[in-house]
DNA sequence: GTAGGGTTAATA
DNA sequence: TATTAACCCTAC
């Protein structure tokens, strides 16, 4: 895989530094492995960073809460700090260190709480969201061929159908696209968000927290761990709609690997012989099959009729002139149908 | 996108 | 257990 931009880093790194499920090893492992994201920083990438050191801070068990208390007070007197948490994240003033340690993690899930959307997270809603109506009313054709690639069809006739496009809009009619081609294109301009940037501050001010030891070594790392997490399926046929499948949508075929962050800290590593967490694969989700449906009258009567009309073997085009009743339904099942049909 | 063989789950 | 409908896989 070709290296990321670093403008790409930034995307990545943003979102997962304020992901908080995102174990410490693997969240050092992706810093290590991604380029240099310098200048491109953000307030949320800063309070990812600096709520994973106190997140550190917490994790420490064998410190008693004096210490914990010391070291939350470390990291919150860093100077990089001070601009990420202007009001509510102070050390609290508590009857003694224990209820004080009690006080201070509660603020801290607080802010993770309050955590800005990434700039990702912002471009998908833009899609797919709420803002996904505007963005699809104002995309010509080739905007929406893009954005039909990373939404889906089926998350594709939803969103036409709420602006009141019908379905017959989507996918192989490109002639009635093609009619409204004379409208510019800005959907893409949600991509290009703004990446709330911070000119002046580089990763490299924000990594000097706890967390420093483990981004020093990361300009020669060249191992990409992220790849391992989710495997593109995204050739295959969509499992409910029979459609192709969106970049967004989740493919229930992908293998997940979960970081295991036990006893591995990255300081821990030899340098330039770095070693890959080690991480134990999920179990299997709790859905292998898709459930089977029952062919209810109206589509059986209603794939009679389409056969008549379109002929048999025009699955689609029965598909498109009966949209509501073969919602649910791909082309290969209406072809499946009809031949289990013909059998009696 | 479609056809046809294969597999699986539900039902008698 | 046999049958059948629904679903999956693969070649074209």
């Amino acid at each position: 895989m070709p290296p990321l931009a670093a403008a790409d880093a930034f995307l990545v790194l943003e979102f997962v530094a304020g992901n908080r499920l995102v174990p410490p090893p693997a969240f050092a492992a992706l810093l290590a492995s991604l380029p240099s994201v310098s200048p491109h920083t953000s307030p949320r990438l800063r309070r990812g960073i600096a709520l994973r050191a106190l997140d550190a801070v917490f994790s420490l068990s064998d410190a008693d809460a004096a210490i914990l208390l010391r070291k939350a007070r470390a990291v919150l007197a860093d100077p990089d700090l001070a601009s990420c948490f202007p009001d509510r994240l102070t050390l609290p003033v508590a009857r003694d260190d224990e209820a004080a340690v009690v006080d201070l993690k509660r603020l801290v899930d607080v802010e993770w709480a309050d955590l800005p959307p990434s700039t990702l997270e912002i471009a998908a809603d833009r899609i797919a969201g709420d803002g996904a109506l505007h963005t699809w009313a104002d995309a010509d054709q080739d905007t929406r061929k893009k954005l039909r690639l990373l939404v889906g069809e089926s998350m594709e006739l939803d969103i036409l159908g709420k602006l009141g496009q019908g379905p017959s809009k989507v996918g192989a009619d490109e002639a009635d696209l093609t009619r409204e081609s004379g409208k510019s294109g800005h959907a893409q301009e949600g991509c290009s968000t703004p990446h709330q940037q911070d000119p002046a501050k580089t990763t490299t001010d924000a990594p000097k927290l706890v967390t420093s030891a483990t981004i020093k070594g990361k300009d020669k790392a060249t191992s990409s761990y992220v790849t391992g997490l989710v495997a593109p399926d995204n050739h295959k046929t969509h499992p409910v709609t029979g459609s192709k499948r969106g970049l967004m949508e989740r493919n229930r075929t992908a293998t997940v690997y979960e970081w295991d962050d036990s006893g591995d800290s990255d300081h821990e590593r030899v340098p330039h012989k770095r070693q890959l967490p080690t991480y134990k694969k999920k179990p299997e989700p709790s859905f292998p099959h898709k459930s089977r449906k029952k062919w209810s009258e109206m589509q059986e009567k209603s794939l009679m009729e389409g056969v008549e009309k379109y002929g048999k073997g025009n699955w689609k085009e029965i598909k498109i002139a009966y949209p509501d009743v073969f919602e649910d339904r791909s082309t290969v099942d209406m072809k499946d149908k009809f031949r289990n049909m013909e059998r009696h």
